[in-house]
DNA sequence: TGTCCACGTCT
DNA sequence: AAGACGTGGAC
């Protein structure tokens, strides 16, 4: 049977994972699940155990500051994540729900990462889908509609088991990442291709179904990378909500629809929307930007989110 | 080069 | 409820 199929290849083909140890630990479930919300796990792994080392229990991250969350977290994008793991360290200090209806009003903890939550640190039977249960279930039952995610959950929640349901819902997302991956699956080693209907009738590709994506825009910038005479830089605090939030940042001209000219270094960026040309101007005029002035050296005690860490190296270089 | 991964959460 | 929200690596 299904379950079966797919806890006896996970007990053998499972990766070891840092978040993956023998004693469960709410605490690194939930900050893993957070981590690698559309991020991949090679990505997710130095950050995970840097923020265990400095954190290392969640009443530990209940007392830092936001902003050396925002230090810790820069670099892994989707920025609201750290805003959110803030707030809700606060609320887990307190008190950790095990339940998947209390995990998921919690800031930062959607329908997913709730189920994941119960399913894998307290072995509740919760149907956790992420974008490789789609992937799986879309195939071995060929759901053929573009959103599928309220029919993998029902069909997910008669596969689960009464036992071992934190390894069965490690087992189903492992197979997709492992063998059940977007392209070129490795259907012939499949412990469950047997009654894949997908991989039966040789469509393993065509699920699960895509809607297309729109080309993305381009906003252009000019950014001022701004020397006192010291060497220092001038940084600034974006606003807390929106694009970056929360992050620091050189100044820039507004983002706009439009080429800016400039002579300095091109740097591009891509964002989840649009793309970023940004044009870097290096000067050592008084300026009427507010800020603060950071030493280059001093760099890695600011947030900085990656397009900013480019446009200060293009800057720096240029000069 | 450009597309996909990347359904995850919030507003 | 559709769009906002990062990044990097595979191909």
């Amino acid at each position: 049977m299904f379950s079966s199929k797919l806890l006896d290849w996970y007990a053998k083909a499972q990766r070891k994972l840092p978040w993956r140890t023998a004693f469960k630990n709410p605490y690194h479930t939930w900050l893993s699940e957070i981590m690698l919300q559309q991020t991949t796990v090679v990505t997710v792994i130095p950050y995970f155990q840097s923020f265990l080392k400095k954190w290392p229990t969640v009443h530990d991250l209940a007392l830092a500051s936001l902003d050396e969350v925002l230090v810790e977290w820069q670099g892994l994008g989707y920025y609201s994540r750290a805003r959110n793991l803030h707030k809700c360290a606060q609320q887990l200090s307190k008190s950790f729900p095990s339940k998947e209806e209390e995990l998921v009003k919690l800031p930062g903890i959607g329908p997913y990462t709730a189920a994941a939550i119960a399913s894998i640190a307290f072995d509740q039977k919760s149907a956790a889908v992420d974008g490789n249960v789609v992937r799986v279930l879309s195939r071995f039952f060929t759901i053929d509609t573009p959103k599928p995610t309220l029919e993998v959950r029902e069909k997910l929640m008669t596969l689960l088991p009464e036992k071992r349901c934190g390894d069965f819902t490690q087992a189903l997302m492992e197979l997709g990442a492992l063998i059940c991956r977007p392209k070129n699956p490795s259907c012939g080693i499949c412990p469950l291709h047997d009654d894949c209907q997908a991989y039966q009738q040789g469509k393993q590709s065509y699920f699960p179904i895509k809607i297309q994506k729109q080309k993305l825009p381009t906003r252009y910038a000019t950014a001022f990378i701004i020397r006192r005479e010291d060497g220092a830089i001038l940084l600034r605090k974006r606003p807390l909500r929106g694009l970056l939030g929360g992050m620091m940042e050189v100044p820039t001209t507004p983002w706009a629809d439009t080429k800016s000219e400039g002579s300095g270094p091109l740097v591009r960026h891509t964002f989840t929307h649009f793309h970023f040309e940004v044009n870097v101007q290096s000067s050592h005029e008084p300026t009427f930007f507010e800020g603060i002035w950071v030493h280059p050296q001093d760099l890695k005690a600011y947030a900085l989110p990656t397009v900013m860490k480019k446009i200060i190296k293009a800057g720096l270089k240029a000069t």
